[in-house]
RNA sequence: GCAGCCGUAGCUCAGCUGGAUAGAGUAUUUGACUACGAAUCAAAGGGUCGCAGGUUCGACUCCUGCCGGUUGCGCCA
């Protein structure tokens, strides 16, 4: 998205300001922003060259001079911040050493009092909606469908934190031939009753039955008749009367409850979901009258629109025998979007084999007239394979989503929390909300980390396990962390005093807490996941190291211990709260 | 055929608009718990960054061409 930022992080502003102060004091003619530098800072390689790295190759660019020399030529002018202890020459770069007493009083002290999470992030009012999640009534839920509920759910997430005004839509697809084939079964073949609950999961299986029947069938004398009768079945729902109408009706509100439960589970709410069936007619009409006005085209029997000279193909919006296609659609929601909704940016979260779809889609939108065509962005990802191949709904090789979810649970119960339940130290009320906890951050990490481009090849044996760069490394992290203050908390009566913190480990930690909202803005801006989780689960790293390394209880000294058990908690505040930007919660304790 | 995406350690992946000695996890080997929680930490080995050119002071990163894999390309959703 095309969005500015408004600010960067304090140290880096604070030394970006000292930066400018020095190159000017140099008398050079600098086309360099504060804004270029801020960009042009990051964190050192190596803890013995430097904390904070600023290259001078743009400098040296515009000045004509070497790297190093004016690397010591600011060097010499500079007038260090606060949050800076000492400034040092390293070949081509200038190195700043933070200053653990400043960074502590002026950044720390925003986290732990938690007045940085409140920062608006971009300078924009605009209004941004992001569509995800379009699964199908009458199938079941499964894996493939987790990213984008996953990925989705995190980029709302980051661009409400970022301050954007942001919708989250869904677009279930409640009606097509997927119902069709469904309902013929339920009515023609199947002879058990509807269970009293999960109904949802049970149409996703009649649905895979009356898929494999038809496909059995074909090529057999049943063939033309189980083709009329599906036609039949599309022509009554379409008139909306009949048996079948009646049908639909009932059972489509069995998948939106499973539906709901996934939701519920994933914990994401939606401020309005669009249904395939409600945009449906309006589509037919809308696209119909753009005909008439001449924008659209009829070839062989279909209407649509040439976009040969934006190498798009032909985009065909209404077929020969009159009904619309997912583009119709697509299109009119799009319409909804921008006149209804008033949307700036509108991002549609939806897997990459429908890239062609959507361009021919944005094109159209663009050429009936919608200026806001150019705000509308299809964030790609691919898909989610099994081992052994696609998954599919049809093929019936589907892991559906709340069978993965309590495998991992039971995994994480037999494995991990058995024994706080054999001890007596837990409930079992508290086992089962852990549980839950740990399952559903194993999977939003898992779906979060990799590249967006990437395709993930789902193991369920990988996936058990928790180990490494998984979300519950970081949920214990922060596990710790709470302990550690529910502990301590009480004894650190003494004040805390940031320049005691001289350790490695200590500063390590702390130079990393530096960045966090410009990695969460950066991630809303790009509309990524990945940075935030290498994010996390770097800090994840550094607190453990720390952690193991400069033992809090027992510090040397009551002040030492006050800053340390700050220190964490800062760490747990950060933690926390990035977690909560990929949809996932810290547990109290695991 | 055309287009998109992917190709970095045995395996799974990071590497931001080109910049400091190519990084993690995992697996393997080896250390550290009568505990501020070992779901952890410390350490070792392991890579011609698919191949070949080009741009540049400098390329895993940008450009071109190949090779391998994958997904799309008008009456499906």
């Amino acid at each position: 998205m095309d969005i500015k930022n408004t600010q960067y992080n304090l140290v880096y502003n604070q030394i970006a300001k000292s930066l400018e102060e020095a190159i000017n004091a140099l008398g050079n003619e600098i086309d360099l922003s504060i804004e270029d530098i801020s960009k042009s800072l990051s964190i050192a390689p190596n803890m013995k060259m430097g904390h904070i790295a600023f290259g001078c190759f743009q400098l040296a660019k515009q000045l004509k001079k070497a790297p190093p020399q004016i690397a010591s030529e600011i060097c010499e002018k500079l007038v260090v911040p606060n949050t800076v202890s000492e400034a040092k020459v390293v070949g081509p770069y200038l190195n700043f050493f933070i200053s653990p007493k400043g960074l502590g009083e002026d950044y720390l002290s925003t986290v732990l009092d938690e007045s940085l999470f409140k920062q608006k992030l971009f300078a924009d009012d605009s209004r941004v909606m992001i569509e995800y999640s379009q699964p199908n009534t009458h199938k079941v839920l499964h894996v493939g469908h987790m990213r984008n509920l996953c990925l989705g759910n995190a980029l709302v997430r980051l661009c409400r934190y970022s301050g954007l005004d942001t919708l989250a839509v869904t677009y279930p697809g409640d009606m097509g031939t997927h119902v069709a084939k469904c309902l013929w079964y339920l009515k023609y073949k199947e002879t058990s009753e509807a269970p009293k609950e999960n109904k949802g999961a049970w149409l996703g299986e009649i649905y895979a039955k009356s898929n494999a029947l038809l496909e059995d069938e074909k090529g057999t004398d049943k063939e033309d008749k189980n083709r009329e009768q599906l036609t039949a079945i599309l022509k009554e729902l379409h008139s909306e009367q009949g048996p079948f109408y009646d049908l639909w009706k009932e059972t489509r509100e069995w998948s939106i409850e499973l539906m709901k439960e996934s939701y519920q589970w994933a914990d994401v709410e939606f401020d309005r979901w669009f249904f395939e069936s409600e945009v449906d007619a309006k589509s037919l009409e809308y696209v119909n009258e753009l005909y008439k006005q001449g924008v659209l085209v009829k070839d062989q029997g279909a209407i649509g629109m040439n976009l040969e000279e934006d190498k798009l193909g032909f985009c065909l919006l209404v077929k020969s025998d009159g009904t619309g296609l997912y583009s119709t659609k697509d299109v009119e929601l799009a319409k909804v979007k921008f006149e209804e909704f008033n949307v700036d940016h509108n991002v549609y979260v939806v897997d990459n084999r429908q890239a062609f779809h959507f361009k021919q889609v944005f094109k159209v939108l663009e050429k009936v007239g919608f200026e806001k065509s150019k705000n509308c962005f299809h964030l790609e990802y691919a898909m989610v394979d099994l081992p052994d191949g696609a998954m599919s709904s049809r093929k019936g090789n589907i892991i559906p989503l709340l069978d993965l979810v309590s495998q991992m649970e039971e995994t994480i119960k037999t494995n991990y929390l058995q024994k706080y339940l054999d001890d007596g130290s837990w409930t079992k009320e508290e086992v089962e909300k852990t549980a839950t906890q740990i399952a559903n951050g194993a999977i939003k990490y898992g779906m979060t980390k990799i590249d967006n481009n990437r395709k993930i090849v789902f193991d369920m044996n990988e996936w058990l396990k928790l180990d490494g760069d998984t979300g519950p490394y970081l949920q214990y992290v922060y596990a710790r962390i709470n302990s550690l203050s529910n502990k301590l908390s009480s004894q650190a009566t003494s004040a805390v005093d940031w320049s005691l913190l001289t350790k490695d480990q200590e500063v390590a930690l702390m130079v990393k807490l530096i960045t966090f909202n410009d990695i969460a803005a950066s991630c809303a801006k790009q509309l990524k996941t990945i940075n935030l989780c290498s994010y996390l689960f770097e800090l994840g790293k550094l607190f453990n190291s720390f952690y193991a390394e400069c033992p809090i209880g027992k510090a040397e000294t009551p002040e030492l211990l006050s800053t340390r058990l700050a220190l964490a908690k800062s760490c747990g505040l950060i933690m926390k709260k990035g977690l909560s930007l990929i949809g996932i919660e810290a547990p109290e304790k695991m």
